[in-house]
DNA sequence: ATTATTTAATCAGTATACCCCGTTTTAATC
DNA sequence: GATTAAAACGGGGTATACTGATTAAATAAT
């Protein structure tokens, strides 16, 4: 066998102790909670923030959405056009810029974003059950503070909202 | 206007006040660092796990390696496809068992897993950087205990390797 | 031993998420 | 005011993830 500076038939690291595999599995586990919860609407998460950002802001054209839920461009060109084959969002073209396609929820869409409020509370209640309170509030207090630090490093960074 | 128990033209909850939304932040970012840490090896993160489990694990099956690697069994067959169409990963019918397709590292792939660890292990340290080393365990542990915990949630559930 | 159940893979289909590139329209600059 | 730069969108292409159905092989039950 030859002597290297690697592991000989071994492990590298265990993915355990990989973030990257962490934050993978905390993010598959979320989305199945989710559309679980909320499989009555057929909504999935990222429609759902659409349809927040959208409840927020009507009338946004697609960069805003982008940014506003930290969703790739062409992404969001996706879930719009689901949503609006779905009846839950109309889309135009702008009418300062016809650059633009503006987007608004539909009077259904905007009736099952708010009443989607209940189901995505309870997935996140679900989610986090296995942590007591403070261990709750220290992760989210913690991955908030990588995410704005480390904002600028994905494609689609958000613009984070005034803080009230 | 309606008085409904829900906000008029309101905002709901932030987008960074749900986990779900920090979560699919945090993996946007990571992947994105990762790709840019290892692009000279056109490896994506889900591709390293693969080749990790295969290192770990030499003539596993897709159910086996999806199992290790947490990862569903359709993409499991989906990224050994492309790993193998690269010549990093070979595979044969199994010997014992005819319905299990085994799959081996190539020499090159192995090569690859191993070289990468320095890339990745960067990938790591940049996207861990903005929190000290406390905050850095911190939030090691706590995703820990959140993922073994809502392990059975996802389509993928891990098996963990005993601990050394 | 034959049947029934379970298991490993595969295929077809949907949804994100990203890339690069080209087109249209607006804004900036000379 | 004509040219250039920049912005918004779209199309085509790749990679993950997950669903559901199907096939084939192995195991358990009769």
């Amino acid at each position: 066998m030859t002597k290297t500076e690697t592991i000989q038939g071994g492990s590298l690291t265990s993915l355990w102790e990989r973030p990257g595999y962490l934050i993978r599995r905390l993010h598959q586990i979320h989305v199945a909670i989710f559309l679980h919860e909320c499989a009555e609407y057929g909504i999935t998460p990222v429609q759902y923030a659409v349809m927040t950002a959208l409840l927020n802001h009507p009338g946004a054209d697609q960069v805003t959405i982008a940014r506003d839920a930290a969703i790739d461009r062409t992404s969001v060109a996706d879930v719009l056009a689901r949503l609006a084959q779905r009846g839950l969002v109309s889309r135009e073209p702008g009418k300062k810029d016809r650059r633009m396609r503006i987007a608004v929820l539909t009077e259904e869409g905007e009736r099952i974003a708010r009443e989607m409020e209940h189901a995505s509370l309870s997935a996140q209640a679900k989610f986090m059950a296995p942590l007591p309170a403070e261990k709750h509030a220290q992760l989210m207090q913690l991955m908030t503070e990588l995410v704005e630090a480390n904002n600028e490093f994905s494609r689609a960074p958000a613009r984070k909202p005034k803080s009230p």
